[in-house]
DNA sequence: AAATACAACTTATACGGATAACTTTAAGAG
DNA sequence: CTCTTAAAGTTATCCGTATAAGTTGTATTT
């Protein structure tokens, strides 16, 4: 039974989802109002109340509407948001490095921060924090691909003297040693010219391009707990991402 | 009634669908394997098929199952997968401009791709394109904000000559005009010395630092049609993002 | 052996009804 | 007037049942 579908028979809740869409959009529910009542809406479609409901999911997750118990649903938008995304399964994803490559520890102290770095990292100024300072190098050919500070909060600093620390990446670290979950993460790019203190560590000369990545991770309270600053010479490290349309429901 | 809920009851059906999830965890139902049918499971957690079903379907968008219309659902993950999105309303958003900027082109040309040319875009060498080239300033200041590259294949090359075509993003025109859809974007970011031709339209020295922004969109037929890429001097353009842990179902 | 047809099984769609939980409005108490 | 309580209205949860549609293995035919 091999038959060309030469008539998509649409579902009627994908169909009842279409249409009530086409009306948000044609202005008949303003944006703002509200929609009529699910008992309502069953009888002028001739639906069932489960029906009507898959429809309005759809529609939920489209953007178009807002649900909640008790009260009556509200349009908040006319038209359909199409929606790009970039989903990782892991912040490691968000910056990924090679497995090839390893972190060699240079620097670890305590520090407070002044107004310059609080720019830059975005802790408020005379905060204190844990700094660890290091190189990210090639394994095999020892090429240095990056200069990296890390800053966590000072009740984290003892994560260090972990003998795998300089292998895992350190926000996986307090995950796992201090149960602080990730909640939220603000990603920084741009192009600098090596300070003296960067181009020493990646044995540049002054000036010479780097491509500075600042991450900045927060907690379920929306509490920063760790920030990475890393500077990549030009040539040794390209940022790559990928979006999709997603899928509508 | 303001009391605080000191009980959180959970609904049925998430209340089973953490239930599930643990025993898929737990390796009751080995991944590869079949769940049983519905009817059965039904039976087994005294649930109607409605409820059990509202259950698979949070297991399904979080990536522990896979349901097909007249097929066992199958197991395909024993762990939840925590997603970390980033999500667009449009692609303009991906590299979103001040509103406070415009365009100003100031090459256009057929021209078809070297081996370097193909590298850095994506195209396959010898493929013909459409090259506008132009400068991004801010309206007050009249400040370069950056160099810009576009890449459209030869038969979008028309749109240039609408009027509006310099205030709006090249791709939405692409849109609009052709109808071509974008499902898919690459984006790749780098630190690069300025060239002697980025340099001159820059207003740079050669080898002053710069950030490179490559974007790729692709169409539904994974065809890449547009490519852009942007030249921001150093302290001119920070990129910047936000990721979120998704908000389960 | 290969293609077809069939039957059994499983999920998808759809209806209807009942209770619970939440929101909002209005009436009542202080 | 302010706060509390009650009632009406609306969505959320949950059950049960029936039919349609897709998948898969088996038997049949070519």
């Amino acid at each position: 039974m091999d038959y060309l579908k030469l008539t998509e028979r649409l579902p009627l809740y994908k169909s009842l989802a279409n249409t009530l869409e086409q009306r948000i959009y044609n202005g008949d529910w303003p944006v703002g109002s509200a929609l009529p009542t699910e008992a309502d809406l069953c009888k002028n479609f001739q639906a069932s109340r489960h029906t009507l409901r898959h429809a309005l999911q759809i529609l939920e997750t489209n953007g178009l509407i807002f649900r909640r118990q008790g009260a009556p649903t509200q349009i908040i938008s006319r038209k359909k948001l199409r929606r790009f995304t970039q989903s990782f399964n892991s912040p490691v994803d968000i910056l990924s490095y090679p497995r090839d490559t390893y972190r060699l520890n240079l620097v670890e102290e305590y520090i407070e921060l002044d107004q310059a770095q609080s720019t830059v990292i975005g802790g408020s100024v005379g905060s204190s924090w844990y700094h660890i300072g290091g190189i990210r190098k090639r394994r095999e050919t020892e090429e240095i691909i990056a200069w990296s500070d890390i800053y966590i909060l000072p009740q984290f600093a003892s994560l260090t003297t972990d003998p795998e620390h300089p292998q895992v990446m350190v926000f996986e670290q307090i995950e796992k040693k201090y149960g602080a979950r990730i909640e939220r993460a603000e990603l920084d790019v741009y192009a600098l010219g090596a300070t003296p203190r960067i181009a020493e560590h990646l044995k540049l000369k002054t000036g010479d391009p780097c491509l500075v990545i600042i991450r900045r991770y927060f907690d379920d309270q929306d509490k920063l707990f760790e920030v990475t600053v890393t500077y990549h010479p030009e040539g040794k490290y390209v940022y790559s991402m990928e979006f999709r349309a997603s899928t509508e429901v």
